[in-house]
Parts: structure tokens; C-alpha cells; sequence
DNA sequence: CTAAGTGCAAAAACTTTGCAACACA
DNA sequence: TGTGTTGCAAAGTTTTTGCACTTAG
């Protein structure tokens, strides 16, 4: 698996490079559609950026998947399930709760959500 | 909304019963070939469960959605990604964390993974 | 009786794939 | 030049929906 730069490529990446919280295919289609990619083309660079380890893939709950740098930084995002607004984490809020499960049981996590979804405070004073 | 009782719905809810583990709605479909009950009568039916909180659902990473009973305590369940096994956590492992992400942001974790995904001892030992 | 549930088939939404044309290294 | 990449259209998966028929309460 080569890994060829391509003009596609190069737009995908750095429109990825821009986003502040993960992106969609379609999303990504569309605020490329001046550039003439195809979305077959859009989902199988971020598969060949995935298995590069580039970009990262995170399914959410309403069953389709969202990318993302794979920067250095292990990070989460809170998006709020009513206004969507997102606030980013600069931590990782589940380490502790990963090396008791380690502890205790063997397992490795190793696929945690890196979106976390709840109420921001505002929405959840509303409720 | 009402929630009668069918032939259709009791077969479900007792097939959801013997789970240790969230299900598909197909395997729901297949495990109840025999009683002749239809997919979209599947999915209706956990849709109807699911706004009456009988039972919860969960969308997988590989996008396909699962679901099980609301049972009355909260549990996790690691499944290994690579051989598929699971074990059944007894405790939440992140009520500390989303303590924390409460008090620092305001933020409400309401969603959490049921499913966690890892890998577990012998399967970590291998690679 | 009548609102809710079901079957069937069709549609929807997202993602993957086959194949021929194309472009990077 | 040759392998990886792309476009296009078609197919695959999972889930949803419309409509007429059926059933529980």
C-alpha cells in the first residue's frame, strides 16, 4: 500500500487538517464539491488514510462514521446531543477507568468513543 | 402510544430475555424464523420497546445497531475484537470520569458505550 | 369498534465494488 | 511503463416507510 499524493488527496487531508472536530464523507464531499471528487473516491482515500493510520474512523449513534486526524494527542470530544455544539477535551477522561478494566480483567481497550455525546450545560438546564 | 401485547412482541421480548449480550435486529429475525415474524416487524417492535425503555440500543462500530433490556442496574460489556468474546463488567467503569467531565464543563454524559471494545488476555498475548 | 400492530414490497441512507480510463513515481 | 487512483454506475447493507389487512383491548 503505496500511498500515492494525489490532488483528491491532498484537498481531503488538508480539508481534515482544518476541521476542529471530526468530519463525515458527505460532509467532506460537499465542501469539496468545487474541487470535482467523488464521494467513491472521498470514502476510499479516508480507508487508505485509515489503514495508514493517518485519520482515524469513529462510528457515531446514528450509524454513520465520522473521521479524523489521528494527531498525537489522545483527545475527546463533548458534542451536545441537542444544540450538536462540541467542546473539546484536552484530556483523557477515561484513562483510570481503562487501567482498572486492564487490572481486573486482562482486557485492552483499545476502540473508546472519541466523540462522547450528552447535554451541554445550557441544554440540560433547559430539561 | 400504547404498547398491546402480540404473539409477535412476546416472542421478542423473551428471545431479548435470554441475551447476556446486546443482539442484532437480524439475528432477532433469525433466531425467530420459525415463528414466521417479519424484519420491519423486528425493527418496529424494538423501536416501539426502545421509546417505552424496555430495552436499549447501540450502534456498533461497525455500524449495524444492537439492542438489549434495560435492565434496572447499569453493566458494561467488553467484547473482544478479535475473537468476539465478552465479558460482563459489574460496576461502571466511568462513573468517575463523567464526574469529572460534569464538574470541570457542565457537560451531561448521557450516552455511554455499553459495548466496549478491546482486546482481551489471550487475544493481546498473540499480537 | 378502533387504535395499534403486521406483512409485503418499495425506498432510503450510507458505504462498497467492478471496470475502464487515468495519473503519479 | 506500471501500479495505484479515480469516475461512474451499479450493487450491498441495514433500516425505514406506505398501505392495506389484521388484531388486541
Amino acid at each position: 500500500m503505496e500511498l500515492k499524493s494525489t490532488k483528491s488527496r491532498n484537498e481531503i487531508l488538508s480539508l481534515l487538517k482544518k476541521q476542529s472536530a471530526p468530519i463525515a464523507a458527505s460532509e467532506i464531499f460537499k465542501k469539496l464539491m468545487s474541487k470535482k471528487i467523488t464521494l467513491s473516491t472521498v470514502y476510499r482515500t479516508l480507508e487508505a488514510f485509515s489503514k495508514n493510520g493517518v485519520v482515524k474512523k469513529e462510528v457515531q449513534q446514528n450509524g454513520t462514521a465520522v473521521y479524523y486526524l489521528a494527531s498525537n494527542e489522545h483527545c475527546h470530544i463533548l458534542e451536545c446531543k441537542n444544540c450538536h455544539n462540541t467542546i473539546r477535551l484536552k484530556y483523557c477522561p477515561y484513562d483510570n477507568a481503562n487501567d482498572r478494566i486492564k487490572k481486573e480483567t486482562n482486557f485492552l481497550v483499545d476502540e473508546e468513543n472519541v466523540v462522547i455525546y450528552g447535554l451541554c450545560k445550557n441544554c440540560s438546564k433547559k430539561k
